[in-house]
DNA sequence: AACTATTTATAAGA
DNA sequence: TTCTTATAAATAGTT
């Protein structure tokens, strides 16, 4: 144990940014999950995370049992601990329905930039490309816009529910 | 990446090692509180905690700050109900965390929008606009296409990590 | 597992 | 914090 204060500070940064190389290296040569989070003797929190801390922090404390959490909404006991799940699954499963229409947003925002690539396609050189050939290229361009447009619009409306269903979550 | 199966695992056993010792070293030369999860090639799960997992990463999963579930009651009873209503709050915020990477995600994706069709206004119509104009515009457009591009990759990864948190909801 | 040549981390000092 | 460097430690390749 170091015992000068502001050495033990230095040694504590320097090791920390060691550790946290050696775990990205463990991930990305092995193709290991490797979550760290480290508390500073100042009580600053750090943390690596590959893919993230919390994706396997929740692999981690999920081990036991199936990957799934069946909640019991039929349960006669009315209790305060029984009324907590049911409101916390359904709100769970607000977010995951959104989550899943957020994914085929995704998707199709993709498509979308897919079509428009091909269709910018062009064999000749630019130089060469004479008026109308590029407007064309423009209306697909403005096309391809307008479809985007119109995802970002939806996707910005599932943001709203979900700020409304996070400080309902909040409450809880 | 080690290609070969076999010497990958020989790998990740030896750095593991390697690893854990570093953490332990951090822990006990700086006084600082560590916690490590690692899962091998194979699925299996690693751990290192000072003084354990659990109270680190309970202290890293309660901080202020984060936009995080609270959830009343969790600590003070152990029974069965209690336990589940801990296990969904913490599968909550690893999804709420990850939306919060997209929310931010969808704002950067609009902004780019927003300044493409910025560049993109031009006074005069169509007709008008001459070859060297034409490209210009194209190759905002083009930009405009890589950034969305960018963005498009992310968000795919993050629902990978979706996939792989693989949390599943049933309510019965 | 053990050995060892090489690479890498780090402590001390600036 | 960053940089430098002498020393110590980790590790890849091999038996």
């Amino acid at each position: 144990m170091v015992k000068d204060s502001s050495s033990r500070q230095v040694t504590f940064s320097k090791r920390r940014t060691g550790l946290f190389k050696k775990a990205n290296e463990l991930a990305t040569l092995c193709a290991a999950q490797v979550a760290i989070v480290v508390f500073s003797p100042g009580g600053k929190p750090y943390s690596f995370g590959h893919p993230s801390v919390e994706v396997v922090a929740e692999r981690f404390l999920n081990q036991d049992g199936k990957r799934r959490v069946s909640i019991p909404g039929q349960v006669v006991d009315q209790s305060q601990g029984e009324a907590k799940v049911g409101r916390l699954g359904r709100q769970l499963n607000t977010v995951l329905t959104l989550l899943q229409a957020e994914t085929k947003r995704g998707e199709v925002l993709n498509e979308a930039i897919r079509e428009s690539r091909r269709k910018l396609k062009h064999p000749k050189p630019i130089k060469e490309l004479d008026l109308d050939e590029l407007l064309e290229m423009k209306e697909s361009m403005e096309e391809f816009h307008e479809n985007v447009r119109g995802r970002v619009s939806e996707i910005e409306a599932s943001y709203s529910l979900l700020l409304l269903s996070n400080i309902v979550v909040k409450q809880a």
